[in-house]
DNA sequence: TAAAGATTAAGAATTATTCTTAATCCTGAG
DNA sequence: CTCAGGATTAAGAATAATTCTTAATCTTTA
């Protein structure tokens, strides 16, 4: 545990549970100057690798780092691309029960308009 | 519909389904030997917004370009990354039921061992 | 039939990620 | 102790993935 990662580890948990590599690099940043960008990427790798946190893939995004590694589903917003957790009960089941092959995980983002983006009715 | 799309479509509608990117370039080169890779890419990306075809993304590997665009699911094997398509069915109202808000969509990757990756008995 | 505007491809530029190498950190023999 | 040898790591270089810019091509219509 370098004081690289720790500071890495430190941002992700402290965080949202949402943010990109460069936004961590840049946080990362403010507490150790002279931080390469590189390795930001290297540790969230083997951080994830080794399943202290998750990565989240999105069309059109770039990665997401998630501070919890329990399993659960994410709610993209389609206009400002937010990410916000949700949980699914019964999915794993449900899915294993139509696949017709086993399953050993997934990956489910669910598209919606978050509040905040959702047009307003004024009056 | 210029030479350029045309070519790259033809490529992805004959293709089993879920080229990267860089697949996709190789082979129109082989059409239009002067075809650049940023052209794959903005066509690509018209094309997908345009729902001709579909963007995958999954975590560790470049997007892939699904020829089909109906609803489906994907088993993405953990071993040698190759995307199969499945289809779930009631899968939508299984989760719009659950998720509380009003879902537009989604992605689903099933994480799989496929046929030939899968150790097998040797006797 | 050619000028004006719209669209597009190529290649340049940028962004995202991985690789290389020199530096740091252990470990244990002397 | 202490320093050589090996393991691990960070920084920065390199590469991969994607987007942007600009010059060229295509349309339209006057």
């Amino acid at each position: 545990m370098t004081k690289q990662k720790q500071a890495i580890l430190n941002i992700i948990k402290k965080s949202d549970g949402h943010m990109t590599a460069e936004e961590i690099y840049m946080k990362a940043k403010k507490e150790l100057p002279s931080i390469a960008i590189g390795t930001v990427y290297r540790n969230l790798g083997l951080m994830t690798d080794a399943g202290e946190i998750r990565r989240i893939a999105i069309p059109n995004s770039p990665d997401r780092y998630d501070k919890s590694t329990k399993p659960h589903e994410h709610l993209v917003c389609q206009k400002c691309g937010t990410v916000y957790d949700t949980f699914v009960t019964g999915l794993k089941e449900f899915l294993q029960q139509q696949a017709g092959v086993e399953i050993t995980g997934y990956d489910l983002n669910l598209k919606f308009i978050c509040d905040k983006c959702k047009p307003k009715n004024h009056i």
